[in-house]
DNA sequence: TTGATATAGATGCAATTGCATGAAAAATCA
DNA sequence: TGATTTTTCATGCAATTGCATCTATATCAA
């Protein structure tokens, strides 16, 4: 092994998720940018409002919404908070768990879902599948579903 | 197509993206945390400091940082100023242009990237290599550097 | 039960980020 | 040259994030 490998950031597992980073962080910039010129709030209001449309009930306990967007339970507390001021969801108090809060999608986080859609789509289109061949995206695509099945819990 | 197609997030380039977004947010929080567990400052200080090491007289301007990191510019100026603050680079007065700077690299700012090397490399390998074959990693890398060749200007 | 521990969620405060803008020098152009 | 535009970098202010901690309820063990 030569010095460089021992003192350099340059060994190839490095590399790759070097990689990985700057190509999530520089799409997903470019998506934001493309939504909010759209008028639309930030992807992460996309993702929460998403797993509540998916949920049971159209509603979910800020726990599992912190499960599954990965959010901190810190920021998943208050931008809850700003999407039930922004009228996309309420929160209502849990009857099973007296500690708990249930949110639950308004039909106006239903109609922004289906505002942003094609925005969002076309966006993660341009900025990142535009660039690859079909095979590229689905080989990608496993090897990340493997790669988080692996590291993460929920999906 | 279905209507699932046209109105759910389930195309398959939406799914490839949202993995890949997944995947690199939960890797670079458990790196993250491993740094600062080891006492060390976060990755970006890392990339700044990296860049500075690789650079023709360890020193670049600014705004050879903001292209090469993908930070923004605010981001950029405030980051040097921290980490110069801390002692690890410092800022001298361009020669070439009247309005710029030029950002050196300090003995202490070396020192830092050789002592954090090993617990990032670690990290990285823990948290993500470790995970992949050296078939899938590979291929994730070559696909991820033809993708990043065409959305952005550096590396 | 009761006492100890764990879980759910909120929040004060400090640090960081994003936005908009400013100042200064350089580059361009009429 | 002088005016205009562009580039470089900094910064005030608002929004967001991270950290630490708090309250309340639930769970568990004796």
């Amino acid at each position: 092994m030569t010095k460089a490998n021992v003192e350099n950031p340059n060994s190839a597992p490095i590399e790759a998720w070097a990689r990985l980073h700057r190509a999530s962080n520089t799409i997903l910039e470019r998506v934001e940018v493309k939504l909010k010129a759209a008028g639309f709030p930030p992807l992460s209001w996309y993702d929460v409002l998403l797993e509540l449309r998916k949920a049971e009930g159209h509603s979910l306990r800020p726990v599992e919404i912190e499960k599954r967007t990965l959010l901190a339970q810190y920021n998943v507390s208050r931008l809850i908070d700003r999407i039930v001021a922004a009228g996309y969801a309420e929160k209502r108090k849990s009857s099973e768990d007296g500690r708990g809060v249930r949110v639950c999608l308004c039909p106006e986080g239903e109609d922004l879902l289906v505002k942003m859609w094609p925005i969002y789509r076309q966006a993660v289109q341009t900025e990142f599948a535009d660039h690859l061949s079909q095979g590229e995206t689905e080989t990608l695509s496993l090897i990340l579903k493997n790669l988080l099945s692996q590291i993460v819990e929920v999906k």
